[in-house]
DNA sequence: GAATTCCGTGACAGGATCGTGACAGTCAGC
DNA sequence: GCTGACTGTCACGATCCTGTCACGGAATTC
C-alpha cells in the first residue's frame, strides 16, 4: 500500500513539481488549489500526509493545520508546512501550530521526499516502507508491492524475491549459479535454467504494458537489472553493430 | 558492521551537533577540524563516509573532494557536502565535483541521518565495483560492459575475456599459448590461430569508432594491449623494441 | 630480389546459449 | 477432495558465438 500525499498549493509550478516527484518516489499524489478544497478532499478520502504552503488564498495553511488539530479524525496526519522565507520566527510557528515539518521554497526534491519519507516514518511506520526503486520499478518491502510506473504488478514470491535481488544490486551481473544461492538459497537443488525460466515469467508480468525490458541478458554470464540501450541507427560503422 | 563516519568541519558547535546525531543513529563517528587533518586521518583509517563543510580553512571542502577522488583509494568515498547556502549553482558545482548529497544548514538532524543512511546504502555495492581502465578503456567486471570513451562496446564472451586479460596486464606481451591457458583455460584443445581470430573480432569491436588501435601485434611473439606509436618519426624509436 | 614465415581478412559450418511454450507435480486454501 | 496458483523441468527453434580454413599481403631472412 503506497501512501497518499495531498498537496495544497495555490501556485500551479510548484504544485506541479511536488506532484512530480513524489509520484517518481512511489507516493500517490492528490492536490488542492486552496483550505477549502483540501478540507473537502480530507473528507472525502483523508490522506496519510499533507503537504501545505504557509500562504493561501482564503483559509491560510497555518489556519487550515490548526483545524485540522481540532478534529479527532484528524489530529494525527503528518503535516508539512511550506513557505517561502527561511526566518526563524515563522519556523517556530509553524512547528507551534502543528507541523510535523518545515520546508522552504526553494528547496530540492530530493530534500523534499526524504523529508516526507521522515515524517511518514515516524507517524506510520508502515507506510514509508522500504521503498526499492529502479527506473520507473518501484518495489515495497513492507508492503510487499511492485509497480512498474502507475501500474501494479503481480508477481509470485519467487518472482518477488528475485526482483528484490537484482534491485538491491543493480547494473550488477549475475550468473545463475549466484541467483540460484542467493534467491533460491544454497540448498536448493535445482536446475541452472530454472532461472530462465523464472526471469522470464518476471520479465512478462513486467513489460505487460509493452514497457521497455529492464532485464539484461549477458550471454554466457548471467542477468542483471539495467536501463536498455536506446536503440541509435547508423552512427557508428555497420557490422559491429549486431550483438 | 557499523559505518565510520568521518566529519570535515571547523566550527565546533557544528561538528558536536552532527557527531551527537550520528552517534546516536548508530553510527562510529571521527572528526576533523581541517583538510589537512582529515587526509591524515583518512590515510590512517580510510571511513566509509565522509561529510565536508564547504567553506574550510586552508584546503577548501570542495578541493578535498576532488583531491580524493583522483586517488585510486579513495576515489570511491561517499562524500556529502555540507553548505550555508542554498543556492542552486553551488549546488551543482558541489554534485559536479563528485559529492553523493548535499545538506544545506540549517538541517534537521533527522534529515541528516536520512541522507547519511540513503548514500551508504546507495555506495556500498558500488564500492565494490571493480573497474578496469587503460587509455579511454574502461571495463567493468560487476556490470560486465565495456566503453571505449562514451561509445559503449558489446563484446561476445571470449571477447570480454581475453580484454580483461589484456586490461589486467597492460603493456605485457602475451604468446598465443599463454592466451590460450589464461583466457580460453588449460585443457582447452583449439589451434593457436585461433587466438589471431578472436584478436580480430575484438580489434573490430573496439575500434568500430574509427579509434586508434590498442592491441599491439608482436610479430613471432603474440599480442599486447599498449598505445599505439605516434606516427612518423625520423629515428627509430628504440625503447619498445626489444623484450 | 626471391623464398619463407607470419599475420590480417573474410567466409563458413558446427555448436553453444537463450527464449518460448507446454506440462506435470506440489501445495495452500476453500 | 477439489481447485487454482506456483514452480521446476523439458524440448524445440532461433540466434549468436566460435573454431577453422584458405587466401593474400606484409615482414623477415637469405
Amino acid at each position: 500500500m503506497t501512501a497518499r500525499v495531498l498537496i495544497v498549493e495555490d501556485e500551479p509550478a510548484v504544485r506541479r513539481l511536488l506532484a512530480y516527484n513524489l509520484e517518481a518516489a512511489g507516493f500517490e499524489v492528490a492536490a488542492a488549489r486552496d483550505g477549502e478544497e483540501a478540507l473537502l478532499q480530507i473528507e472525502e478520502l483523508p490522506p496519510d500526509l499533507l503537504i501545505l504552503d504557509w500562504m493561501l488564498p482564503g483559509l491560510s495553511g497555518i489556519e487550515l493545520c490548526r483545524r485540522l488539530r481540532r478534529r479527532p479524525a484528524t489530529a494525527g496526519l503528518p503535516v508539512i508546512m511550506l513557505t517561502a522565507r527561511v526566518e526563524e520566527s515563522d519556523r517556530l510557528r509553524g512547528l507551534e501550530t502543528g507541523a510535523d515539518d518545515y520546508v522552504t521554497k526553494p528547496f530540492s526534491p530530493a530534500e523534499l521526499v526524504a523529508r516526507v519519507r521522515a515524517v511518514l516514518r515516524r507517524a506510520r511506520p508502515a507506510m514509508a516502507g522500504e521503498l526499492l526503486t529502479f527506473a520507473d520499478l518501484r518495489l515495497d518491502l513492507l508492503a510487499h508491492r511492485v509497480y512498474r510506473g502507475h501500474r501494479e504488478v503481480a508477481l509470485s514470491p519467487t518472482e518477488f524475491r528475485l526482483l528484490r535481488h537484482l534491485m538491491e544490486n543493480p547494473h550488477r551481473v549475475f550468473g545463475r549459479g549466484q541467483l540460484l544461492d542467493r534467491v533460491w538459497g544454497l540448498d536448493a537443488e535445482v536446475e541452472l535454467r530454472t532461472v530462465d525460466a523464472t526471469i522470464r515469467r518476471l520479465r512478462r508480468a513486467l513489460n505487460a504494458g509493452g514497457e521497455p525490458d529492464l532485464v539484461r541478458t549477458v550471454r554466457g554470464t548471467g542477468y542483471a537489472l539495467d536501463l536498455p540501450e536506446p536503440e541509435a541507427a547508423g552512427f557508428s560503422a555497420p557490422g559491429s553493430a549486431g550483438r
